[in-house]
RNA sequence: GCCCCGUUCGUCUAGUGGCCUAGGACGCCAGGUUCUCAACCUGGUAACACGGGUUCGAAUCCCGUACGGGGUACCA
């Protein structure tokens, strides 16, 4: 029998991060075992079953490569079939009409306005064994009655997760420990229904520095705002994949593909993760120096194009072409790659205030060593070495290094004292006519 | 409150009774890279929550304590 998975989100708008890593890992379950991978929308609560909102969440799963062999199946749309279990619940008596005080009301169908509890056995143990926590037990007399038809004539989550699971045919349940508590009476649902139970597995919570869930109010919790970030898909899923799960070799950065080829459900560890956003950029940008040229070009265009700081008709394709081989290896997001490059299209470079005051501290010696360069920059071969040469010998004259004496050139030039190789930048991009008028705005600031 | 789950370097993890004077990665620190560094290279720092058992031997098994988290809705 081949393992059947479902990832089952309610569309809230967006795709959570940690909905992402649970999506991941049903996905890696189902294609390192030769399963399915069934995309199911849990949109039983009114507010939430709204088009539009399930749209995104399908487009950010596509983002991530997280392709789906079945669905998306609609919660909403077997409503009658989960009327009809209630139903049945009613008559055979697992189940009771109840008012809006909560008080029980004989009967034995569906009454408009009144909502249906679970009757909760006494006293019966329950228990069942978790890929990734082992044997769990809980009792029945620690548990409620608890409402699974709404008194609007909807089903309950409970409800309606453990009808579709059965119907499709679940073979394993793979998802957040936050549902873990309610496993007791989603199997009490599935026996009352005379269905099999699927094998769960509970993934540990992503947490934030507070070791509290990821919560939507105070932390990035959006896969689509690390996307507007500049992470690439494949770093996401890589990142994701290495919360809760290590692989056994200890190459942690490795593409999706190969992922799946050592991937085992079994080996997820039970303490919650903290969203390390550093070490998440330390992977983007492992991914980032590995793509090809043709491909970064193509990445890197939503963050060139309208909503870079430079306007359109000043921008240089070819120029800034040259640039990628000189900061791709440098940046940690394709966010980024706009303030390498941005001096190049901009009348004026943007410059950063503790840049210049970190370098034209003494304004005496920084004019004197720009006057310098200057002076040699007028008429000369424009070419790296050269340019390098003489700045060397600029430094030489008021006693510094090339480390040093280079700074204030590359503030003047570009506006930071972090960037691009700066001569070859200047030989490669840059006329004469626009570094002499760089340095001279630079002196006239000092 | 009650129920459930968890606890290895700051962080993510390896470790399934001897290979552990606990390994890797990120971060951090130091040095290197005769152009910067938020890039790259090398090195370093740093952890088995605590207390009892079991055992010749425990990070690994059992019990308890502490701490953390999740659940306890006519949300999902």
């Amino acid at each position: 029998m081949k393992p059947r998975v479902r990832f089952a989100p309610s569309p809230t708008g967006f795709l959570h991060v940690g909905s992402a890593r649970t999506a991941l890992f049903n996905w890696l379950y189902a294609r390192s075992t030769g399963g399915t991978f069934i995309l199911r929308v849990e949109d039983t609560d009114q507010e939430r079953n709204r088009p539009e909102l399930t749209q995104q969440l399908l487009q950010e799963l596509d983002w991530l490569g997280l392709d789906w062999d079945e669905g998306p199946i609609y919660q909403s749309e077997k409503l009658e079939r989960h009327r009809e279990v209630v139903q049945a619940f009613l008559e055979n008596g697992h189940a009771y009409l109840c008012d809006s005080e909560n008080k029980e009301v004989q009967g034995t169908s569906l009454l408009e306005g009144m909502a249906v509890r679970f009757r909760m056995p006494q006293d019966k143990t329950i228990s069942f064994t978790d890929l990734v926590r082992g044997e769990v037990t809980f009792n029945t007399d620690d548990l409620e009655d608890f409402v699974i038809w709404r008194s609007n004539g909807t089903p309950m989550f409970l409800l309606a997760n453990a009808v579709d699971d059965a119907d499709m045919e679940i073979s394993h349940a793979i998802r957040g420990e936050d549902l873990l508590s309610g496993v007791p009476k989603v199997l009490l649902l599935l026996d009352a229904m005379g269905a099999e139970h699927p094998v769960y597995a509970h993934l540990p919570l992503l947490v934030n520095e507070q070791r509290k869930k990821l919560s939507k109010r105070r932390d990035d919790v959006a896969v689509g705002d690390y996307r507007e970030k500049g992470f690439l898909p494949e770093a996401m899923v890589n990142y994701l994949a290495l919360l809760g799960w290590g692989p056994p070799d200890g190459v942690e950065i490795r593409s999706p593909a190969e992922i799946v080829k050592i991937f085992n459900v079994g080996d997820v560890n039970k303490a919650a993760a903290f969203f390390d956003i550093q070490k998440f950029e330390h992977i983007n940008s492992s991914y980032l120096r590995s793509l090809s040229k043709e491909d970064f070009m193509q990445r890197v265009e939503p963050w060139i194009g309208e909503e870079a700081p430079w306007s359109r008709e000043n921008f240089d394709p070819e120029k800034f072409s040259m640039m990628v081989d000189l900061i791709q290896e440098k940046l940690r997001t394709l966010s980024d790659t706009p303030r390498f490059v941005d001096f190049l299209f901009l009348e004026q470079p943007d410059i950063d205030e503790d840049s210049w005051k970190k370098t034209m501290k003494d304004p005496q010696v920084s004019d004197s060593l720009l006057a310098f360069i200057a002076d040699s920059f007028e008429d000369c071969e424009w070419e790296t070495e050269v340019l390098k040469d003489l700045v060397t010998k600029a430094g030489e004259k008021v006693d510094l290094k090339l480390g040093k004496a280079q700074a204030p050139l590359r503030v003047a030039i570009t506006g930071r004292t972090v960037g691009p190789p700066l001569f070859e930048t200047m030989a490669c991009c840059m006329t004469r006519e626009e570094v002499l008028k760089r340095i001279s705005a630079a002196r006239k600031s000092l």
